[in-house]
RNA sequence: GGGGGUGUAGCGAAGUGGCUUAACGCGCCGGCCUGUCACGCCGGAGAUCGCGGGUUCAAAUCCCGUCGCCCCCGCCA
């Protein structure tokens, strides 16, 4: 026997329509049963749709036989109820909820679609663990707050569309299905049926596509792209994101700039928040001298300090030592931080040491004296220095870090922020927004004695720098720019190499034949030799964005259906294992781990 | 690959060697209740204490291993 589809009530209004204006209409509403609260007699009911709640009443007066149907009604249960539209009595008006002051009188009701009994509560304040959230994630994301947020990304994602048609960019698709490139993150792999042994690999962005676009002609393109990244996972990062892509011919960075900050601000005024007009722009160099991180967090100090200056000749080995050796010492003042414990102490020394710190040098300052385990190892005149350069003044700690640059300020800087969470100097509701430049074009990989390309590969260094790829290219900076809000990494892009001859001494500084550089992505050297205009663009991460504009710290919460932290799905339970027919049809073999 | 945290009824959680027949709250089931909105009142069911092994007269509790989830390092052009 099947049940049929043919229902019998039909919505007629969403439940945030229905307002003192309605009183005395009729009206049909639809939804899940949020809550009922039966007194025998009179009996109410939480109707919940995504618009949000209203009441309905049953009772013997108004009809028996629908009292009867809603009293066993339970949480979840989809229901429609036709009734009369009733201003409620002055003292039982709801002022919480939007539809308070009315309610609905339960004439009729047909139970839809009956609801076992849900594992957790569909509410705001969520009583349940994050795995079984995700295990059940339509009850997750019917909670009103979920469903705000998805709504939101909604919106932003009109929100761009719109700006960027306006000002004359086009959306153009680019392929899900494309080919392996070398350098950056680990590829998705996608076996090809057609081709034994050969492979598709999921975009890592669609960075070539969107050059080969300029090679094109679009002049000014755009897509809300999916990009996939087979890397560890992070409370913001995901194996697949979504990016918003922009590329421009003909490019004045400039005014690129600028009209990027203005979208930025598009999307944020979209929750009504106004970003600052004015964006600072900083150098690479300088943020990870004041800040310790190319995306710093700059609405609260504790900024690093250079003390290499003071203790150049130092008495302390430690010190002196790492300086002779080219190393550095760099220390930030935490004002009140005399109030530490030892063990707290100790916990940020184990933090230093997670970024490769040898130790964490403190010293407490009160008026007169120094208390500090290196304290017997430090001069008078080092203390006053100290005390001038840093201003420092009763009560102030000092933590110092001795190191190569790179580990010195990296370790200072996740100190800064673990300190600027604990000691709750991070202003919640303020918006820092910063374009960070002069990138450098490449980093040194140790492992692999070789350069790596900072951005990828196509970035153009800096007109002023291009003599230095001869002598120097590790001073070579990038014509590449962050965009970077509250410390996190919103947006990066770069104006690109559209010459021959500079691409190809890229490719020989990254040790990349011309044969390998040929075979990777021929296809874009190639569309360059056919007539390229000078083009650059930017992709912004569009889940951090929703991120920050919803205020949740973890990207899970803003993508409908995300991966755990061993990028799996607890609801689809993917990745999964596939017939051997399947296996066989793909020519490919699993190895069991006893076999390697 | 590494470091840290965590796992106890459907959910959240207390309990760190015997005083526990494993608290408490929510939810669930039954009953009562005509103005509630976290309704209230009465009663009830529901737990291999993540899994495996060990120590002990005795283990949720101690030890070893293992798995899931979370945070971080590495990694992420």
């Amino acid at each position: 026997m099947y049940l049929s589809n043919q229902r019998k009530l039909n919505r007629t209004n969403i439940c945030s329509q229905l307002d003192r204006e309605m009183i005395g209409e009729e009206a049909t509403v639809a939804g899940w049963v949020q809550r009922t609260r039966d007194h025998g007699g009179l009996l109410f009911v939480d109707l919940r749709d995504r618009s949000g709640l209203v009441q309905l009443v049953f009772s013997k007066k108004i009809s028996a036989e629908a009292l009867k149907m809603a009293e066993r009604l339970g949480q979840e249960d989809v229901i429609a109820v036709k009734g009369l539209i009733r201003k409620r009595p002055e003292e039982n008006i709801n002022r919480e909820i939007a539809t308070g002051e009315i309610e609905i009188m339960g004439e009729e009701i047909e139970l839809i679609s009956p609801s076992e009994t849900p594992p957790f509560l569909i509410e705001d304040k969520v009583n349940a663990g994050e795995d079984l959230r995700l295990e059940y994630r339509y009850l997750d994301l019917r909670r009103p707050e979920m469903l705000e947020i998805v709504k939101t990304k909604h919106q932003t994602m009109q929100a761009i569309r719109g700006f960027l048609s306006q000002r004359d960019y086009w959306e153009v698709e680019t392929p899900i299905l494309t080919r392996s490139t070398p350098e950056g993150a680990r590829d998705y792999l996608v076996p090809s049926r057609l081709h034994r042994g050969k492979f598709y690999a999921l975009p890592q962005s669609p960075q070539l596509f969107k050059q080969v676009l300029m090679a094109s002609g679009v002049e000014r393109y755009f897509q809300i792209a999916r990009c996939f990244r087979d890397e560890d996972l992070r409370a913001n990062r995901q194996p697949e994101f979504t990016q918003i892509d922009i590329e421009v011919s003909f490019i004045d960075l400039e005014n690129f700039q600028r009209e990027m900050e203005e979208l930025m601000r598009e999307i944020f005024s979209l929750k009504g928040i106004s970003l600052p007009r004015e964006v600072p722009r900083l150098s690479y160099r300088e943020v990870m001298d004041r800040f310790g991180s190319d995306s710093p967090d700059t609405r609260f100090g504790l900024e690093i300090n250079d003390l290499s200056g003071i203790f150049a000749d130092s008495e302390f080995r430690v010190f002196s030592g790492t300086i002779a050796d080219g190393g550095t010492v760099r220390g930030i003042r935490v004002p009140g931080g005399a109030e530490f414990s030892r063990s707290q102490l100790d916990r940020l020394e184990e933090r230093v040491k997670e970024f490769g710190a040898k130790g964490l040098a403190w010293l407490v300052f009160s008026s007169e004296e120094v208390s500090s385990p290196i304290a017997k190892f430090l001069s008078e005149k080092e203390f006053q220095q100290l005390r001038e350069k840093l201003e420092i003044t009763a009560g102030d700690l000092l933590l110092i870090v001795a190191a190569d640059y790179k580990t010195a300020v990296a370790s200072l800087g996740q100190l800064r922020l673990d300190l600027g969470c604990k000691l709750d100097l991070i202003p919640e509701d303020s918006y820092d927004l910063l374009w960070v430049e002069d990138f450098p074009l490449f980093t040194y990989n140790e492992e692999e004695e070789r350069f790596e390309a900072e951005h990828h590969p196509f970035t153009a260094p800096l007109p002023e720098d291009i003599e230095l790829l001869e002598e120097n290219p590790a001073e070579a900076r990038a014509a590449a720019y962050d965009l970077v809000l509250n410390g996190e990494e919103i947006g990066g892009g770069s104006i690109r190499i559209n010459n021959r001859e500079l691409q190809s001494k890229i490719f020989s500084l990254l040790n990349m034949s011309e044969e390998e550089a040929e075979e990777k992505f021929g296809f874009l050297l190639k569309s360059f030799s056919y007539g390229t205009p000078p083009h650059g663009g930017i992709a912004f991460g569009l889940d951090r964005i929703i991120m920050l504009l919803t205020g949740r710290k973890s990207v899970r919460d803003v993508i409908a259906f995300p991966k755990t932290q061993r990028a799996t799905s607890p609801m689809t339970k993917a990745p999964g294992t596939v017939s051997p027919e399947q296996l066989k049809e793909l020519n490919l073999k699993t190895i069991s781990p006893e076999e390697e």
